[in-house]
DNA sequence: CGGCTACTATGACCGCTGTCATAGTCGACC
DNA sequence: GGTCGACTATGACAGCGGTCATAGTAGCCG
C-alpha cells in the first residue's frame, strides 16, 4: 500500500483491490472505485473495456504480485532467516494493520474467490494465479533456508492456507488471537523442516 | 446436507446458506432464496421481519451448528480417534464434495465474513459465534484424545484456520491439492500434541 | 490550421435489489 | 357462521448496478 501518485489507471486497480478486500466484489461498484481513486468515471470504460470483470481480475493479480513482493521484504527484514520467522512476519503484517486500522479489511484474493459469481470464471483463474504467484516466493524462501524442495511447496501451501484462514477468523472475531495462535502453533513444525535430510521424506512416507 | 422436507422457514435458511456459500452474500437475492427453497416470496417478510440481515445471520448460525454437529459424527466414524484423523475427516468432507459436485461452493461462514458490508455488523458477530460454535467441539474432542486443555483450543483454531484457507485455495485452483497437502503436513503436529505432559508447555514456553 | 489520438464528461437505459403495502387464502376455535 | 391469526400472493416503489452512447476536451503532429 504505497505511492498514491501514479497514473489514474493504476490508482483504479489499487482502489479496486482496497474496496474489494473490505466489501467483497459484488458490493463494490465501479463508480465507487472511480471515486475512491479520484479518477474520472469516464476513464473506467476507457482503461477497462472488459468491464468490471477486467478491473477485478487486475486488482486480484495486483494483490498477488504485492504479496509476492512482500515476501522478499520480509526475508530482508529477518537477520537470521527461519521458516517460522517468515511466517511470523507474514502474520505480523496483518496484526499490525488490524491494530492500526481496525478489522475492516481482509485479503482481496480471498474475497474474489468467495465472491466470483458476478465476475465469470476468469476471476477464479485470476485468484488461482495470484495464489501461485504468492506461493512461489514463499517456497523459494523455504528452500533457501534448507527445506527440501519437495516439502517446500507443501509447506508454502500450508502457510498461506493457515494465514488466510486466520485472517478470516480474526476479522470475524475482531481479535488478532487466531493470527498469533497459528504463528505460535505452526512455528515449530515449520522450523523442524529445515535441514532434515530424509527425515522429511520419512514423515511424508509415514502418511 | 440433509433433510429437505421441513418447514418453509427452515428451508429458506438452508437455501440461504447454500446460495451464500456459492455466490457470496451480496450476490444472493432474497427472491432467489425463496425460489431455491420452493417457498413463497411472501413468506420472506413474514418469517424474517428483520430482512435480509436476519436471514443471512440465521444462515450463518445454522452453518456453525452444522459444522459443530459434523465434528461429533466424524469422531464417531473414527475407530481409533486421533487429532490427525479428525482433521483428515474434516477435510475429507470437502474433498468428497468437490469431487462429487465440483468446486462451486465454499464455507458460508467465510463468505459472510468476507462480504459483511451489506448486512451490518450483526452478520460479523454471527460469523464469530459460528466459528466459536465450531471450535468448541473440536477443542473438546482434542482434549478427549489427550491433548492438554490449554493447547486444545489453540490447536482447534489452527485446524479451522488451516481448513478454511485450504478450502479457499482449493476452490480457486479447482483442485483438492491444498486440502490434501495441509492434511498431510499438519497431521504429525496434531498427533504430537496428544499425551504430552509438560512437553507441550515446553514448546509453548520456547516461544 | 486540420486531423488525430488519448482521455474525460454526462446522461440514459435496463435490470435487479430489498422493502413496504395491500389484499387474499386457509384453518382453527368459539 | 363469524372472527381471528398465520401464512401467502402480488404489485409498486425507490435506489443502485454495470454498460452503452454520445459529446466534449487536451495535446501532439504535420
Amino acid at each position: 500500500m504505497t505511492q498514491a501518485r501514479r497514473g489514474p489507471r493504476e490508482r483504479m486497480v489499487f482502489s479496486a483491490a482496497q474496496l474489494i478486500r473490505r466489501q467483497g466484489v459484488t458490493a463494490t461498484g465501479m463508480r465507487e472505485v472511480a471515486a475512491h481513486a479520484d479518477a474520472p468515471r469516464g476513464s473506467l470504460q476507457h482503461y477497462f473495456p472488459g468491464g468490471k470483470e477486467q478491473l477485478v481480475n487486475e486488482a486480484v493479480a495486483w494483490a498477488g504480485r504485492y504479496a509476492a513482493r512482500r515476501v522478499a521484504r520480509f526475508l530482508a527484514g529477518l537477520d537470521r532467516p527461519t521458516p517460522s520467522g517468515l511466517f511470523a512476519a507474514m502474520a505480523a503484517q496483518w496484526t499490525d494493520e488490524y491494530a492500526a486500522d481496525g478489522f475492516t479489511a481482509g485479503c482481496p484474493v480471498a474475497a474474489a474467490t468467495v465472491d466470483c459469481a458476478t465476475s465469470g470464471d476468469s476471476t477464479r483463474e485470476a485468484a488461482a494465479t495470484a495464489f501461485a504467484t504468492w506461493r512461489g516466493p514463499v517456497a523459494e524462501a523455504l528452500t533457501g533456508m534448507g527445506v527440501p524442495p519437495v516439502r517446500a511447496d507443501s509447506l508454502a501451501t500450508l502457510m498461506i492456507s493457515t494465514l488466510e484462514g486466520a485472517i478470516l477468523m480474526a476479522r470475524a472475531e475482531r481479535d488478532v488471537r487466531p493470527l498469533t495462535t497459528v504463528v505460535e502453533e505452526l512455528g515449530p513444525l515449520l522450523d523442524a523442516a529445515t535441514g532434515e535430510g530424509r527425515a522429511g521424506e520419512a514423515i511424508a512416507a509415514a502418511d
